[in-house]
DNA sequence: TTTACTGCAAATCTTTTGCATCAAC
DNA sequence: GTTGATGCAAAAGATTTGCAGTAAA
């Protein structure tokens, strides 16, 4: 990602750089909050709009994906770890990642009846996981 | 709705019912601001909050339902026009609505794999639409 | 040296909440 | 008459923006 920023011209300052790594260090998808608490705890005085502004920016170069995580969040990815869905339980917000290829027969139906290029990329799917409907049946 | 709503004990006032009238009305998914300004339109003394609050209590009966429009936009959706999913262009913003059977096989299959219970009742996919895609083409 | 980037503070936008008043029952 | 619902104003939370100063190139 550094390398990628640095040959379309933009500058490679120590903010960007930790915004990238924290990115790309987290498992999962990260917060726009998260990532500021992880840089903000290596450097104080950086400010939560840098964080914004980077993502912005890594957002149009297409180097990070947004993932709505329903309810209000939004989860940042990045691209080069590749395409899945994630499965989110309702009940403990465990993530379960699963890969893009669960939703090809669906893209191929959506192209086929109504001509609709699906993006269906990056999807996160709500739902109960396998823990917690077991907890539910014991209630 | 109207009735539902005064069986479960809640009051009906003239807000609640053009809240009620207006998200019925509405053939797609209408967002709080939307439905807001329709009702002032006939009754400016009406505060949204109000609005808010009312659609906080249908969701909690289950009268309305929730669809993520994606970024940041929230759409509501009486329950009794049944479950669906929404194909949203992201050119044009066109919607074309698609029986809630295209994910079937989907949940099927996360349940199979996963034990995990996916909610695929309303879903908005975003894309690129017949038209859009054409005139894409010709560019 | 140049000017893109940052930090700061303030603005914006959406949604929520406390409270006094009002109206549905 | 009760008390749940409303209007208003203010708060809260997330994101954006204007601007002067800073640092990457």
């Amino acid at each position: 990602m550094l390398d990628k920023l640095r040959e379309m011209g933009y500058r490679l300052t120590p903010q960007r750089q930790m915004v990238i790594k924290t990115i790309g260090d987290s498992d999962a998808h990260i917060s726009a909050e998260e990532i500021y608490e992880q840089v903000v705890a290596e450097c104080p005085r950086v400010n939560i709009s840098t964080v914004y502004r980077t993502l912005e920016l890594l957002k149009k170069l297409g180097l990070v994906y947004e993932i709505d995580l329903g309810e209000g969040r939004i989860g940042y990815h990045p691209e080069e770890k590749g395409h899945h869905h994630h499965l989110i339980c309702r009940d403990c917000g465990a993530v379960i990642d699963v890969g893009e290829s669960v939703l090809f027969s669906v893209q191929a139906t959506l192209l086929q009846a109504f001509n609709f290029q699906a993006d269906l990329r990056h999807l996160a799917i709500l739902g109960i996981c396998e823990k917690c409907s077991k907890n539910k049946g014991e209630l």
